[in-house]
DNA sequence: ATTTGTCATGTAAACGTTTACATTGTGTCA
DNA sequence: TGACACAATGTAAACGTTTACATGACAAAT
């Protein structure tokens, strides 16, 4: 590979005149400068994005560090897809970890992101006091964390608004006459959860229902824990009539149980699911869900953790973007 | 952030010293050693990252590159869970690129990971000529090819029998008493369907049925290609009886638009996917799948990625792994 | 007592950049 | 003409490691 030397010896300038070429230093004479540019082309010369990042911290060789919990999640490759798309456009590169809910790993990859020397973190917390992250924080690291925020600490946060997400299914399952509405919720020590849960109350406290806490189910947040969940609800004697499930992968394991006891949507069972999927729409019949914006929010955290860059002292900022309820065809009213 | 630097001066030697520590050199005396790491544990030091792959390119600081072409499809996901996988336990890190097909994009991560200098590449080319990828290769980069390989020059290669995976769809298919079976491939001037194809051709001949031109289409492989070829196939006057679909995001589109126009699968029209999901249990009606091991291959790119690292000479390899095929509940007789 | 060898440690160069500072050349002003 | 400003370029140190080589201490062999 060739180097700043060999394109100085190329050019017969010294190494300094080269760097500033490559850094458009407006002090080099345009004569060097053209002179040089051709040398570089010449010896296809690339700069050494490792020298850089150890010669300066100052973000001139971007390194975006990006730690998700569960790549599999439709959703998190949203976000991913998001943040990558801003990555592109500025020349930053991304490195991802997925720690998949192991808070051991998670550990690895901030060690392991650290020791890379990376600009700026995005991360969603495997929990609100993440002791991990707030070292990072408290180290004046660039962070912004999606999906859910620190406790702890003040950090910029990209988020959605849980509460009212979950509200509005819930609203809505109550305007067509459901009544015991059954939810298939993600662990609790998840943030996120809580506050879905939140939005299930109020929605029924609004309509004058009692709440029921025999209809709230929360094991882990995985495809294993909706099917086996979802088996236990339509064993219930007295069945609900409608299930909201809490994420994504919850939805696809109730759906592989209502299908498997061939139970008909939308006449014997509505659903609702936490997360729209590209492909929702050609789940049969089509999936009424709560979109969340991941797409949006990786892009969003990606332009936080660049303004936070250029800026570390910039007050932190907590976005709460919409969620959008829509409606196929796996809900009808209840007559 | 501490170095070797405050690690030497804390525990009175010279900063080799600390290295050999490090580095598990047995040169160094055992009461020096213990000295030096209590001080490396007091400081929290971390070796960088970055200047040890700045000083020396010999795998020590190990990364990867992995650039997929597709992070929304569950195949690549997949893919990228077993590098990471691999990665993880070796105390690798991972740099992901994802091109979405795009040439110039796919060309630019190329650029990033080499001046990353990372130690190998994992990447599944946009076609079979890809010269950025060549180059590396004759660079003496190590690299390995997953899902497809390369036509001019001799590689490492992760694939999976893609001619026997179709050919056992279509023979299914046939063994049930179909004959007009559609194929939706993806774009031709990608190996891997080409290969598909073939499988299909040579089904149809060992049932001495004639091959129908009219009943390939190919476009694009994503979603919208898979909705709109399956719309033009489902107002087909003969109407083909079965539907084999080339890829993930082809049969989702293609299930779209049946369950749009209310067609029953498999009642009315059968259909077989190249690539299995996580959830294809969960669609109504199960889907039937030639399943890609997907895990499986990123693991193996990443185990023959480190073999190669470490014996640059090696014989290039070419390991070709088997589909499955998964029998649910979208094909049915033909009576 | 001197030599030799071994073991543990230290010194300093190197990896490819960036950048503070020094140097050179040129033109302007008094 | 001499002093000076300014623009363009060069020199060298620094970032945090690894590692070839040098050094020193000590034991064994002569």
């Amino acid at each position: 590979m060739s180097n700043l030397k060999s394109v100085a010896k190329h050019s017969k300038v010294s190494i300094a005149t080269v760097s500033r070429v490559i850094n458009n230093d407006p002090k080099v004479s345009k004569a060097t400068m053209l002179k040089v540019m051709a040398s570089i082309e010449a010896l296809e010369y690339k700069p050494n994005r490792v020298a850089q990042r150890l010669r300066s911290t100052n973000n001139k060789t971007k390194l975006l560090g990006l730690i998700i919990p569960d790549i599999q999640n439709p959703f998190f490759v949203d976000v991913v897809r998001g943040v990558e798309d801003y990555a592109y456009q500025n020349n930053f590169a991304v490195m991802i970890g997925n720690f998949g809910q192991d808070e051991k790993k998670e550990k690895l990859y901030l060690d392991i992101l650290q020791s890379e020397n990376i600009d700026g973190l995005i991360v969603a917390p495997i929990h609100g006091k993440d002791k991990g992250i707030e070292n990072l924080v408290k180290k004046n690291i660039p962070v912004v964390c999606i999906d859910r925020g620190l406790t702890e600490i003040d950090v910029d946060v990209v988020k959605v608004d849980n509460e009212q997400g979950a509200f509005n299914a819930i609203d809505h399952l109550l305007s067509i006459g459901h009544r015991r509405i059954a939810f298939i919720s993600g662990n609790f020590k998840i943030p996120t959860y809580i506050e879905r849960l939140a939005g299930y109350k109020r929605a029924l406290n609004d309509y004058g229902v009692a709440f029921d806490e025999k209809l709230i189910f929360s094991r882990d947040t995985d495809y294993k824990s909706g099917f086996e969940i979802a088996n236990k609800i339509l064993e219930l004697k007295d069945r609900p009539t409608a299930i909201f499930s809490g994420n994504n992968l919850l939805t696809l394991g109730a759906l592989e149980a209502i299908h498997a006891k061939s139970i008909k949507i939308p006449e014997e069972i509505s659903i609702i699911g936490f997360d729209d999927m590209p492909w929702s729409i050609s789940l049969n019949p089509p999936l009424s869900a709560v979109r969340q914006p991941g797409f949006d929010m990786g892009r969003k955290a990606a332009e936080m953790l660049y303004e936070r860059m250029l800026n570390p002292a910039k007050k932190k900022e907590n976005i709460i973007l919409k969620t959008e309820l829509i409606l196929r065809k796996s809900t009808t009213r209840l007559e």
